[in-house]
DNA sequence: CTGAAAGCGCTAACAA
DNA sequence: TTGTTAGCGCTTTCAG
C-alpha cells in the first residue's frame, strides 16, 4: 500500500552510520557539532536520494511538542470566523504551526468534547471562541497554564488572554446614531445562548444608548432567537416580530445572520427598508455592501483579531507565565442605504 | 506548567498492574479477553480519578493512524469551501476524525508544501482541490494509494477519486437560457491559472452553447483576471471589461467573487443589472438572494459533496484498492433578478 | 567527530 | 486472567 517506509534508520543503515548522525545532520545541528563536511553531504543525499520525510507524530512525541494548534469557533461557515480562520490559518502556518479546525455549534457540550479532543491530540495552543458560562468550567477540562486565546467573546472574570472589540461601545454609538437621525422606537435582534459575553455587551450597549438620553426602552422591541432553531424558524420569529412591531422604526440586530434574516423577512412582509425601517447590524460581510439595500454595519477588524490571536498563544509558549492580556481592538461603523432618518 | 502527566504507566503503578492491562481495559477489549470485572472496574475508577487521558500522539506512532484527516481548499474564507469544510468537519468527527485545514491561495508552489507537510504529520487521509497542471506532479507527492479525494475539480486523466459537478454541463443550460431570452453577445468572465479543470469545463460550457446554436463567439467578450491579483486590479479590469464592451447584453462569471466584482464594477459605471446587462453566476452564496439585484446563479450541492468527500476517503481506509470514482452530483440553476430578457 | 542507548506513551505479540 | 517485552520513529544525553 503505502510505499516502504523511509525512516532515520534506513538512512543510517544504507550509510553505515548511526541515526543519531542522521538526525543530528537533518535538523541543522551538525554545523554546531563540527561533524565532517563530507559525511554531512553524504546524509542529505542519501535523504534526498530515499526522499525521506520525517515523521512528525515520532517528532512529536518525543519533542512533546506537536507543532499543532488547535482552533475552536462556533461556526466555520460563517464569514466572521471563515474569514478569520484564514489569517490564522498564515500565520501559524508562517510561523511553522498547523491548524485542527473545529466547530462547536454554540453547543456547550460538543465545545467540551472538542476541547477533550485537541487537548488530547496534544495541540501546543488552543484559539476559540467559547460558549460556556464561565471560566471555571473552561478551567475544569483545559489545564492551567496551557496555551489558550479566546476571541469574540470573553469570560466572566476570566484569566485567560483575550482578543476582541468593545462591543458595549460600538452598539452604543450606532444605536446612538439612530437616536440622532430621528428614532424612537428601536428595536433589538440577538440570539440565545443568551450568556456569551459580546452578544450580552452588544445588548449592554443598546440599553446603554437608551440610558445614555434618558429614554426607556420598551422590552417588547427585543428579541433572541436561538442559534441553533432551524433557518427557517428563527425567520419565522422575526416575521412575527415585525408584524407585531409596525411603530419600531429602527432595528439592531446583532450579527450577520440575523441581518440576513431580517432582509428576509422585511423583504416578504412588504416592509421597506429603510423607508419603514431603519436597520443596523453588527458584523459586515463583504455582500453587505451589494445587498438591497446595502446594510449599515459594525465591522470588526478580522485580520488584527486573527493575527493578534496567533501571537499571543504563541507568545504563552516561549515565555511561560506571561500574564494574560485582554487586546481590544476598534470597529469601523459603516453607515450605509439601510438606515437613515426618520421621516 | 502542565498538570502532571498521567499516563498508562501511572496507573498501572498505582493500581500494580501492568500497562497492557490498563491498556486493555481502557481500550474495552477487557471483556473480549475475560478480564476480571473487578479489575476492569478498580482500573476504570483510577483512570477517573486521575483525569487520564490517553495521549493520541503516541497512539497515533504505535499504531500507524493519527485518526486526522488533511483538508486542503483554495481559500477557507470563501463561502464555497467554507460552507463545503463544515459539513466535511462534522462528518469527519462523527467517524471520530480531526481536520487539518489548509489554503493553497491557488499557489501550487504553497500546495505542494502544504502537501507535503500533511503527509508528514502522517493524516490517515486528504481531501483537496488540487490547483496543479497535472495528476503527475500530484502523484509525486502523495504516494501511490494513499486515501485522497479531490473535489470541485478534478485533474487530467487522473486517478483519483473524486467529487464535483458537471460544470459544462451546468454552464450551458446558463447561458443557452440566456440566448433563449435572446442575448446574443454573451461575455465570460473567469480566473486564471486556468488549467483548473472546474474553470476549463465552465468556459466549455460557454462555448458549447454557442456552438449547440450554430453561433459564433467573440473572443473579446471573455475575460480572465488572477487569482492572486489584488481585488483592486480584478475590478479595475472587470471595470475596464465592462465599459470597452458596452454592446454585451449578458454576462457569466464563473464563481462568486466573480460576481460580486461585476455587482461592484457595474455600480459603480453606472451600468444598471439587468436593464443594461444580465448577469448570471456560477455558485450560489446565501446572500445572493439578496443582493440588488438578486443573482441569478447555479449552485452546488454543497452538503452532499462534502458528505460524499468524507466517505470516500474513509472508504480507502478500509478497503485497499478500490477503484477510484468519479461521483458527479446535480447543480442547481435558479433564476433571479439579475437575468431577464432582452429589450 | 560519531555511536550506543534510553525513552516519549502507547499497543500487541507472546508468555506465563 | 495478567505480565513481559518489543518497538512505532525520533531526539538527546552521555561515552568514546
Amino acid at each position: 500500500m503505502k510505499a516502504q517506509k523511509v525512516t532515520l534508520s534506513s538512512i543510517a543503515s544504507e550509510l553505515n552510520v548511526s541515526k543519531t548522525l542522521v538526525s543530528l545532520v537533518l535538523n541543522g545541528k551538525a554545523d554546531a557539532l563540527a561533524i565532517n563536511k563530507d559525511t554531512q553531504r553524504r546524509v542529505l543525499e542519501k535523504a534526498r536520494a530515499l526522499n525521506y520525510k520525517p515523521n512528525q507524530v515520532a517528532r512529536g512525541l518525543r519533542m512533546g511538542q506537536t507543532k499543532t494548534l488547535g482552533l475552536l469557533v462556533a461556526d466555520i461557515s460563517n464569514p466572521f470566523y471563515a474569514r478569520i480562520t484564514r489569517t490564522i490559518e498564515h500565520q501559524a502556518e508562517a510561523e511553522g504551526y498547523s491548524l485542527i479546525v473545529c466547530s462547536s455549534d454554540e453547543n456547550e457540550s460538543r465545545e467540551r468534547r472538542l476541547l477533550k479532543m485537541l487537548l488530547d491530540r496534544q495541540v501546543d495552543g488552543i484559539i476559540m471562541t467559547s460558549t460556556m458560562r464561565s471560566t471555571e468550567t473552561l478551567s475544569q477540562i483545559v489545564p492551567q497554564g496551557f496555551p489558550l486565546v479566546l476571541f469574540d467573546r470573553n469570560l466572566g472574570n476570566s484569566n485567560h488572554h483575550f482578543v476582541g472589540v468593545d462591543n458595549v461601545k460600538a452598539v452604543q454609538q450606532a444605536i446612538g446614531h439612530l437616536f440622532d437621525t430621528g428614532h424612537e422606537n428601536i428595536g433589538f435582534i440577538s440570539l440565545t445562548p443568551d450568556h456569551i459575553s459580546s452578544l450580552q455587551d452588544r445588548r449592554k450597549g443598546y440599553e446603554a444608548a437608551f440610558a445614555a438620553r434618558n429614554k426607556s426602552l420598551n422590552p417588547a422591541h427585543l428579541l433572541q432567537v436561538d442559534y441553533m432553531q432551524l433557518k427557517e424558524k428563527q425567520y419565522e420569529l422575526i416575521s412575527r416580530f415585525l408584524k407585531e412591531h409596525p411603530e419600531m422604526t429602527a432595528l439592531f440586530t446583532a450579527n450577520n445572520n440575523l441581518a440576513v434574516a431580517c432582509l428576509k423577512s422585511a423583504r416578504e412582509l412588504g416592509i421597506s427598508i429603510p423607508k419603514d425601517l431603519s436597520l443596523i447590524t453588527f458584523d459586515d460581510v463583504e455582500l453587505f455592501q451589494y445587498t438591497a439595500p446595502a446594510l449599515s454595519s459594525i465591522a470588526q477588524p478580522l485580520d488584527e483579531i486573527g493575527k493578534v490571536a496567533v501571537q499571543l498563544v504563541l507568545h504563552q509558549l516561549t515565555e511561560t507565565g506571561f500574564a494574560p492580556r485582554k487586546e481590544i481592538l476598534q470597529t469601523t461603523f459603516t453607515i450605509r442605504e439601510s438606515s437613515c432618518c426618520r421621516e
